[in-house]
DNA sequence: GTACAATCTGGAGTGACTAGAGGTTCAAGA
DNA sequence: TCTTGAACCTCTAGTCACTCCAGATTGTAC
């Protein structure tokens, strides 16, 4: 067991980096924010990461590249490791995070409708013309606030 | 001139709050910031704005509804203040905003993508399954990152 | 052994707000 | 005119998810 665990392939923090591309200070971020346990150290204090630890920091970042927050990852990772639980909870923050993912897509699909008629208004390089990006942006009518 | 300016109607903060949507304290931040110039004040030292400063914050909001940054808007006011500025600048900023928002929106249907088959593999509700969100998640193989 | 890159901790910054504490002013109503 | 409560003030610090920097130590290749 003690011989098992000593010829387990142990890597510093940049290691870890390495396999997984989160960066080093991210990585110290997650370990202060409670995401990833902290590790074993050498005896000059070096973290020194195994296996689990890369399974671990590669499921936040899958996680995190989905765009869930920092706490809906906390509430995944300990559904993760009681797999009996339902799955209900699991099920709700991805179905909630798609929603919101949904919603900011309908916002800036109309956020470009808008930038691109601002921006197609003044085609540029005519020293001298009175803005019309300037003159759009100006326009109460269309800040989207009653007056 | 001073008699018309006596007649100038002025409002505290909170009317202009209320005349432009913007928080309370978001309008303190901005003249912080420097977007908003600072206004009169009443002999009891509380802020006084005029037409001027309701048009200036009604186009800073504009802006930030569109996603400019604060950086970006200083640029954009700086020329307003000067319309006979070429208006390259301006269109440069536009232009380059559309295209971080275009980038954004092909990412976020890349997520919604993976999310909505993430979501619809766990319908939830059974107890003691193994939750496949948390095996999708854990899946090295989907995580965009080379191992 | 030497040198340099990697690692450590602690503190603070980023961007755009947002909140709270404790004190003052203002305006409506009695 | 007086009272009261909302609006206002400044200052400080928090939010979220990182990111950066300084100064010191460790580790590894040559």
């Amino acid at each position: 067991m003690l011989e098992a665990k000593k010829l387990e392939r142990v890597v510093p923090i940049g290691g870890l980096s390495d396999r997984t591309g989160v960066k080093v200070e991210t990585i110290r971020y997650y370990e202060q924010v409670g995401l990833l346990p902290p590790p074993e150290r050498s005896e000059g204090n070096q973290r020194r990461y195994g296996r689990r630890h890369v399974e671990r920091l590669a499921f936040i970042k899958h996680a995190r590249d989905l765009g869930f927050p920092v706490e809906g990852i906390r509430t995944l990772l300990r559904l993760s490791d009681n797999p009996a639980m339902a799955c209900d909870e699991a099920h709700a923050i991805a179905v909630s995070h798609l929603d919101e993912v949904r919603d900011k897509i309908a916002k800036l699909r109309s956020l470009e409708t808008e930038l691109a008629r601002i921006a197609v208004t003044c085609s540029g390089g005519v020293k001298a013309c009175d803005c019309a990006i300037i003159e759009a942006l100006a326009d109460h009518g269309q800040c989207g606030h009653g007056h």
